[in-house]
DNA sequence: CAGGTAAACTTGACCAAACGAGCGATGGAC
DNA sequence: GTCCATCGCTCGTTTGGTCAAGTTTACCTG
């Protein structure tokens, strides 16, 4: 493969190194979980400087494209199937067939989802999950917080705050396995009857502890989702507070027309 | 301001002094516009080479907190008003107010929304969206392109496309402006009763081209949301398929409990 | 005072090199 | 066969530049 890159291109040597791996993987040359060609072979075949392929890596890594581990190289990233999170995944329908959430949502991606509880225990309310669940700021409130693997890959993690005069009474929600249907069954079993489930989005790049969790190159794109789940009393009696992998999600909503 | 930056720390010098101007962004030290030391300063300052710095400048600019310009400087970011799109947005009540949905949207964010259209024209659907259209891929649609600004400043780059058949009837559509009340109750003029509206979410890493639209750095999020706009008939009558910037949208949607 | 030019300043692309940290394969000792 | 040390390979951090491109400031002339 000789390189076609030519010295009185108008475009940095650097950005057309990355064209050229990135149309490689775009068209299968390179396939996911191949190894790209190291610094020093690139440093070779395109006769510059190690500094000028790293600026080159950096772009693909920049863009998604490779991930890269100190001492092994540089890997074209799998690009995993996509969960589609939609409405469909509150229906009480899959509570009573035992199906928390987020078995629901993944059961269509063809993945297996398994969840690693990090900690259950109370904790002083943060300011907005305070906000939302209308209790003081530092209030006591029972906070579960968990990661969720696809196949293996870390996507998710979330973090479930309750407030504590709810929580107190479900002695499940202080278990790893809170049971079947998850914690919004056992809510519904202490009375606590949903009217709605509002979701708040935003899109940033993670921050360093995010990507650690996640196994996420340093740039990566997180969805930052905040989720209350309100009762037909309008009262919020959980807020849950997730930041998902960008790339491995796609989101879905129905807004009905109104007046 | 003397440098507390120590040589015998375990961390990176360039990750420490991307620590150290990050710290003084967030205690507003740098207020947002101001320009951070330039390269030589930092130099001088910390005691490092070129190199360094320039990794630390370029830390900042993945974490979003910084805009570099060549000949010019670095510059803290400003943190410009948050514009909430929430379900409201497409009431009939706006519409017959002679607000389109991105006036509603912008409102209450205190902003002064502007639009210029980029092009208005048949094109062949893309299979995506000749996908949710219900017609083939590369049938003649109605594309409309526009970039939306908040304050002079570029926000959203949005592309509708309409079915031709639907389209003809309905000159308004092929006008830079619609009229009172946008797209939507032109279409509704003609007929087209709406339904509901599903809106798809994804986040990902802007490309080269929405970086420059968007004028954001390059590495900066963006949200991607398409949109289906449903008839009562069951017809999708529009799609329109939007690129934002991601830190200046906040997406808020309401789930109706359901069994 | 206004306009043009040159100099100074700033970042972008690139070079060459050194040393540290991490990974995996290989070979030798037990 | 297992364990450990060594070596070669790989990326991470850092140095110390040079030249190109862009911006701003200073100076000179009309």
């Amino acid at each position: 493969m000789a390189s076609t890159v030519g010295a009185r291109s108008a475009k940095p040597m650097y950005l057309q190194i990355a064209d050229d791996i990135e149309e490689q993987i775009k068209s299968d040359r390179l396939a996911p979980g191949e190894e790209i060609p190291s610094e020093a072979a690139l440093m070779e075949r395109y006769g510059v400087s190690s500094g000028t392929v790293r600026k080159a890596v950096a772009e693909l890594r920049t863009a998604g494209l490779v991930v890269t581990y100190q001492g092994k190289g540089s890997f074209v990233k799998s690009r995993p199937p996509v969960t589609r999170k939609s409405s469909d995944r509150f229906r009480r329908s899959h509570r009573r067939a035992g199906k928390a959430a987020y078995i629901a949502e993944t059961e269509q991606a063809g993945v297996k989802p398994t969840v690693q509880v990090l900690s259950i225990g109370p904790v002083p309310a943060p300011q907005e999950i305070a906000d939302r669940l209308g209790v003081e700021e530092g209030a006591k409130v029972l906070a579960r917080r968990r990661l969720y693997f696809s196949d293996g890959t870390p996507t998710e993690e979330a973090t479930s705050y309750l407030p504590w005069d709810v929580a107190r009474d479900i002695p499940e929600l202080f278990e790893e396995n809170p049971g079947g249907g998850g914690i919004y069954a056992r809510l519904e079993d202490h009375g606590h009857e949903f009217a709605e489930y509002t979701e708040t989005i935003r899109a940033r790049i993670a921050t360093k502890q995010e990507a650690t969790a996640l196994r996420l190159s340093p740039g990566s794109p997180v969805i930052h989702l905040t989720r209350n789940a309100v009762t037909t009393t309008g009262r919020v009696v959980e807020v849950c507070d997730t930041i998902m992998a960008a790339d491995q999600f796609v989101l879905d909503y129905r807004i009905p027309a109104t007046d």
